[in-house]
DNA sequence: TGCTCCTGCCAAAAAAAGTTAGCAGGTGCC
DNA sequence: GGCACCTGCTAACTTTTTTTGGCAGGAGCA
């Protein structure tokens, strides 16, 4: 994933998944070595429960993928990975990058949440 | 500003301050020129209050600097400018600025809020 | 059957962030 | 004096994020 390919609202998102102590440490952790959700856990020292909201929020901001397997004795796992990025973040690409930014406003506020 | 002089936790922090669309368009704005709390206001259409919270935010991320000067009509303008930062943010500078993040827990809390 | 391991989801509480409104001060100018 | 511009602050509110704990399902193995 490159700075070029993202608008300033995917930024944002980008950044906010980043932003967190604990979202760091997991995508070094993953970065290292892809993993499954019970072990990360157990390696970073977090409860499951918050391991998966964090995950899903790395997911979603596209900075972390998942897939779902079987292992041999068939029990399910759920590996993730990082996804390669370089954010090249600079005074000038948030030039550049702010322009694409909307700001909620309340008369737009519905049409963002997909009211029909 | 560069990603090599930061620990971990430094690097929460500016994350933090860049991950929220108004401070983006913040650094955009003063990046392409200095300005004053008033007048950046009403150019980004935000309150003083909040443009305020947000600068400050900024500033203590090392993002941005002020400066208090006199105009020539003697009136105080605090004048805001972009700190030139470089981040280049990769799976691989996270893994290594990973390592110097501290989690707060419950028997160390007392002493990162500098008890005694 | 009971135990261990894996997964997921949800509700509720706690903590943090964002936002507004109103107050204060200062200057210069008509 | 009154108006317009600049600055700062804080209390209070709303919203979002973070975190915990519990519940349920599936599989393999003794």
């Amino acid at each position: 994933m490159n700075l070029s390919d993202l608008t300033g609202d995917e930024l944002t998102k980008v950044l906010a998944a980043l932003s967190n102590p604990h979202r760091l440490r997991v995508i070094a952790a993953v970065a290292k070595e892809r993993n499954y959700v019970s072990r990360l856990a157990r390696e970073l020292r977090i409860s499951r429960a918050l391991l998966q909201v964090h995950l899903r929020k790395l997911e979603s901001a596209g900075l972390v993928s998942s897939t779902l397997e079987v292992s041999e004795d068939g029990k399910a796992m759920k590996y993730y990975e990082v996804v390669p990025f370089a954010l090249n973040l600079t005074p000038g690409s948030v030039i550049a990058l702010a322009e694409t930014i909307t700001i909620a406003t309340d008369d737009e506020a519905g049409q963002a949440k997909g009211e029909r």
